[in-house]
DNA sequence: CTGAAAGCGCTAACAC
DNA sequence: GTGTTAGCGCTTTCAG
């Protein structure tokens, strides 16, 4: 129905000037003459013309976008980052590409596309492990990027004290009561996933043994957190003579997981099991999980603040944020 | 580190061509003699050249890039659409643009600037009510557009039989025995968005009302889905003398809400109360709810498909989309 | 089959 | 202050 969107010589025609003046009050409006301004102004107003962003940013060669490339998990925690990323780069007029990375091939294509074809300004690289040769690839291009969760030498990035964070769990086990610790851990099988959960383990394992407990391997379940593998891991280390006293998951879904097993198990919940989980997701309120609060949200504005920062700032010294966790703690662990 | 990034002149002069011919080979191989075909394909391989999407998109003056604007709802079913859009985006390598729009300002902005910008082939509105100027404008741009949740006269949708959902979800519930319904919805007071809980409400209180059953407003509370709200409205419902023996959730979050309300009241579920759903998200089999399932992320796949399916034929008349719903029994509504 | 040349729409020197 | 003129890097007629 429309003829055709008008173009920056479509308003300067109309009102009378040249092409770049009329770029002029677009971008550095107090360089043009006040009635000049003006008859450009009403021009655009009656033209509706709307600047065609791929062509500025083409003659500019700056692109107003950031990419994030994630691991396409359906999870909470992917989202709450996301919203945090969102809300920082709306604000700066950036705009926000999601690229879904379901394989190790997809990753290396991503990866090499956003290097070469200069789609993006920036780059946040969410729970991501690269082989070397891509972090290679990816400093010689220059490319700002901001690592979050893995924590990559020369870049920036937003890490979260995995380790500290299983220990806080541990230590709060452990004065409370528990003795027997056990772990349920969600170990993803895809390469190009980060590893928190064994930094998690990790923290949590050497704070019992510090107090000359040793986590037993019968009481460690890790794998893959879909219902029926993780169920049955579930199911193993509590149905035998000597279970746990205690569980943590590396997150909430496995520790509701855990939960619900102990329902079925007759298993009573705090007093027989405690349970602590780790991301303090919404869900945990309802359930009265004890879980580790890591600022989800937070770590996605960080994500974006900072690689804002160093598109800014190509030269600085890479920065390197990190998350605080809390212990939010509710009757999952409540002693009686 | 890196000097700068090749052209495809660069290319044309390391393989003795002219810059159309590596064109060619990029775009139409079949159309190059086989041994200029090799010689700039190594070429290519040794200056590692990628096009620049910004160049190509602009001399094409097409992107492949596909717009979501969406309430950026931290929910899990924008999550799982998102999934669906991504995945089949990705496969037509098209890049996902995500647009949060989190008040109305931002809604019209969003609008106004893609129609102008050209910034997208195509948009997604998910769950989104524009105004009557607004769906005029969008029209007149010719810009496609497939909207989700809501169904506009005379563009692509897909759409949720809300109204149905509704009473499929009464007329399980009177066969099952309950008799004295109650209804708990999410009504947002965001104006832009979508509002099937009304729908929802809609069927539900028609087909009890068909079995000469009414609704008693002092059984239904709608309003934000924030916890202490939800809350209070539930509590208000449930801790009173005649109280509904079944309520329908226009959520499973808020379904999940009443659960907890109903234990801490000492209700058991599903005997003095039955609950139902709606979502069928993760969370509703951990917690044994019944609840109607909309196949989300096969919302998010229609959508997509919709829109590049739009985009190669822009003349044919809208298509409607409707996703099947289908009530996915759990232990919240069994009959003793 | 291939090269020359003209854009795509905007920005950014460089003069005036 | 403002217009002129070259690009930005790739595609796409149009000749040959």
């Amino acid at each position: 129905m429309q003829s055709k969107q008008p173009t920056i010589y479509d308003v300067a025609k109309l009102a009378q000037v040249s092409p770049a003046t009329v770029s002029r009050v677009l971008n550095q409006p107090s360089m043009v003459a006040p009635d000049k301004k003006a008859r450009i102004l009403s021009a655009i107003e009656i033209l509706q013309f709307v600047p065609k962003a791929d062509a500025v940013a083409f003659a500019r060669q700056q692109f107003k976008k950031i990419g994030v490339v994630a691991p396409f998990f359906t999870e909470t925690s992917f989202m709450e980052r996301l919203k945090g990323i969102a809300s920082v780069l709306t604000g700066q007029h950036y705009e926000l590409v999601i690229y879904a990375v379901q394989s190790i091939e997809d990753l290396q294509g991503y990866i090499d596309m956003l290097i070469g074809s200069k789609r993006v300004d920036g780059l946040i690289l969410l729970c991501l492990s690269l082989s070397d040769a891509m972090v290679t690839k990816l400093k010689n291009s220059g490319l700002p990027v901001c690592f979050v969760e893995t924590d990559v030498q020369g870049f920036d990035s937003v890490v979260i004290k995995n380790i500290e964070g299983g220990s806080l769990v541990a230590e709060f086990l452990f004065a409370n009561g528990y003795r027997i610790p056990g772990f349920v851990g969600e170990a993803s099988r895809r390469p190009y996933a980060a590893h928190s959960t064994e930094e998690r383990l990790g923290g949590y394992a050497s704070y019992f043994a510090s107090k000359g407990i040793s986590l037993k391997m019968e009481h460690v379940w890790t794998g893959d957190n879909v219902a029926k593998a993780s169920n049955a891991g579930i199911m193993k280390i509590l149905d035998r003579p000597n279970r746990p006293d205690c569980l943590f998951a590396s997150s909430d879904t496995l520790a509701i997981r855990i939960l619900k097993c102990a329902v079925q198990l007759g298993i009573t919940v705090p007093d027989e099991l405690g349970v602590v989980g780790f991301d303090d997701i919404e869900m945990a309120e309802f359930v009265n999980l004890t879980t580790v609060n890591q600022s989800l949200e937070e770590s996605g504005v960080l994500a974006a603040e900072t690689i804002l920062w160093r598109i800014k700032e190509p030269g600085k010294p890479p920065k390197k944020n990190t998350i605080e966790l809390t212990l939010h703690q509710r009757n999952s662990t409540e002693i009686l």
